[in-house]
DNA sequence: GTCTATACTACGATAGAC
DNA sequence: GTCTATCGTAGTATAGAC
């Protein structure tokens, strides 16, 4: 499995001889079925897109909730766990690690999907009542986005080993969560000469 | 220069006889000056934190100021500012997108002398009033880089044509500092089935 | 769908002359 | 410190038989 190679070699030393080995076969007989290594590599991405994708969808469809924001957690919890778990797709997904590759717009597609999951969260967070109604949706998709990416980014570049629970920056994810809705509760902007 | 090289190639599509064509001397040249490609990788890495370590040096000298936040925000600006303007340096530095190389010891060294940077100026703003007697200086610390690492990640990854100024991504920053400020001065934590 | 055989290219690295 | 020459390897990809 192609997932696996990148897992230990790292994403950009992903190369057809070890799939093939892996798989139990010659490196031509892969021809068959990508039509080279970028292709194969937009297959992992949107491949991966889609997993997540998945995962969330599963996770909405758990909830129901009786409390909005403690389900929005839940989700972002999900999200980061499965990124945590799959640090090969992850890195392929949200890094650019590969020289020269750019994805598909049909390996995006799942990926623009799931932007629109979360911009549609805050909507139900905002019509919930548990935001106020002159939020910036798009803004504040924007910073959940940067939170949630920065719990990834750190945890597996500065502690790849580490388990979603018990991880070093996945145990700020929390308090990274109650930041973003105290603040869009009551954003406060403090002048800078205020001595209070 | 290698620096350029991995600008426009990518980081791990450097290679030692592109950077020979640039100096305008021949792949084996280069062995003079590194003990390989590995070297190469290594000696950007260090140089890479190194810059930003003597440019958060000079953002240190340059205010001595009776509003600590503001110098704080002004730090951590400075910090995403190098880090938008030098793509390559921060793929290299803040990712893992070369398979194999691990940075040397040596490499690490003002890498590990800016976080110290960054503690010390959490114990500031404690010591000077801004943050609570009782703040836990390491999680503050963890925290604060997973905002900048998220400001950074998806604006190199998302959008990495944009300057600082008018960045999709770096334009939240504010915000996020803002939310940092507030979470440590009163950090709450609701409990789940608090219907207030 | 899988194979062998092979072409082609690129790259990292070393040896040794100047 | 730079060169030419070269080795060795690895990797992508294609052709064509089975």
């Amino acid at each position: 499995m192609a997932v696996e190679v990148m897992a230990e070699q790292g994403v950009a030393g992903l190369t057809l001889g070890e799939v093939a080995r892996r798989m139990g076969i010659r490196p031509p007989s892969l021809y068959v079925y990508f039509d080279g290594k970028h292709a194969l590599y937009d297959a992992l991405f949107e491949r991966g897109w889609r997993l997540l994708l998945e995962r969330m969808q599963a996770a909405e469809a758990r909830m129901e909730g009786h409390d909005p924001f403690a389900d929005y957690r839940e989700g972002l919890d999900d999200f980061v766990r499965w990124a945590v778990e799959h640090p090969a797709y992850s890195a392929l997904m949200i890094w650019r690690p590969v020289p020269g590759f750019v994805p598909s717009d049909r390996a995006y597609a799942p990926a623009i999907a799931l932007a629109e999951m979360g911009r549609a969260a805050i909507v139900r967070l905002r019509d919930g009542g548990i935001l106020p109604p002159e939020v910036d949706v798009d803004r504040a998709y924007r910073i959940s986005t940067a939170l949630v990416a920065g719990v990834i980014s750190q945890q597996l570049s500065n502690a790849p080993g580490e388990s979603f629970d018990g991880g070093t920056w996945t145990a700020v994810l929390p308090d990274l969560l109650d930041m973003w809705l105290a603040h869009h509760r009551s954003p406060v902007r403090p002048s800078p000469g205020d001595p209070s």
